[in-house]
DNA sequence: GTCTATATTGTGATAGAC
DNA sequence: GTCTATCACAATATAGAC
């Protein structure tokens, strides 16, 4: 860690809030321990930060956001379709692994308050559209077999970030006899999500 | 809806407490909301299961339970490893279909307290060794290409669950410009699954 | 068994000294 | 800006009448 520099006590504070905010959830988490994360007194959350509802939205904005992977970038290079599938999981897995709580968090938060989609995708946007435009062109191009794009994105995804969000079990039924720690898992999910998806569509 | 029969208190509550908790979580439930639900008074929670960790627990039990698959029925019947896939993601989608929040409910909570786990799989059992051998024996009778189980399992769990867990952020940005609904698209789903497993996977 | 208080602790939030 | 003290209320839990 090299992020020692002095910072100010807001960054400070929604730091420690992140914290415990993305483990715990908002109606598991306390100003209480969130102010002891961040080695203050409770009173100041309340100066920088109005209530802890404010103090959450903060939070779950830029949770939010790097959540929502960057994926019309990759898309839309001129790679070949495998290159690009390899090229998003490499580092999407790449984020999760920084970030393994978030997947659950972002999940958990949303089905509690699905409202505050429609204001998130104003700012964020994932651009479904131009992806599945996409995969139509491949299919046309006959590099890949039909496939429903409206499947094949939440296969792709689901099989990303469902090991961050079911973690402890799967290494209770998994990886336990697997004698693999979870990074030297998901490091190999980088090329068995890639296999596994060539195997299935590739035509070639 | 058939039971209407009369049934008693205990089971009315855990009824209620099931409702409120799988929708809510623990730390986002109160007991009040629990007995608004089950039209009685609080004191009478208190009455049938000591406290709110008790009448939780009782609920979480039996909610893991209905959780984990049933999968050692299927895998080891003499039909095809295709039409064993076809039936579990059948026979899952159903159950998952009548229970949409289930999966979120228990993920965040064995996210919330994974010690739980250990006594809970004594209990359950997922068969993962059983499940492995019959992957492996279709692999040397060349039934199916060379795929690593502990990636495969996941991978179709994976494709189950993750509709369910995600289901307000699958509807904003799929299923609105695909103009199905949620059930429709699970129906979906219980062809494209082991379709997408198909190509795969099998080797002829 | 079921209800109406009531006790007791948690927690979000504010007031006010410095 | 930062702290201590305190308020107001919500939530779990219990006591006791019926």
């Amino acid at each position: 860690m090299m992020d020692n520099e002095p910072k100010n006590r807001e960054s400070m504070i929604l730091e420690a809030a992140r914290k415990v905010f993305i483990r715990k959830g908002y109606t598991g988490s306390t100003m209480q321990e969130i102010a002891d994360e961040a080695g203050i007194n409770k009173s100041l959350l309340h100066y920088y930060f109005r209530s802890k509802e404010r103090l959450f939205e903060a939070v779950f904005v830029s949770a939010f956001k790097q959540f929502v992977p960057m994926i019309g970038q990759i898309m839309t290079s001129g790679i070949s379709f495998f290159d690009k599938i390899t090229g998003f999981v490499d580092t999407y897995l790449d984020m999760l692994l920084k970030n393994p709580y978030l997947p659950g968090f972002i999940l958990h938060e949303i089905n509690r308050n699905p409202d505050w989609l429609i204001r998130m995708f104003k700012d964020v946007g994932f651009q479904t559209q131009m992806i599945v435009t996409m995969i139509e062109k491949e299919i046309s191009d006959g590099n890949i077999r039909p496939v429903n794009p409206y499947h094949f994105i939440p296969n792709l995804l689901s099989m990303c970030l469902f090991p961050f969000i079911s973690r402890p079990i799967l290494k209770e039924i998994l990886i336990d006899s697997y004698t693999k720690d979870f990074e030297a898992y998901i490091e190999e999910r980088k090329k068995e999500i890639p296999e596994f998806i060539k195997h299935s569509i590739m035509i070639k």
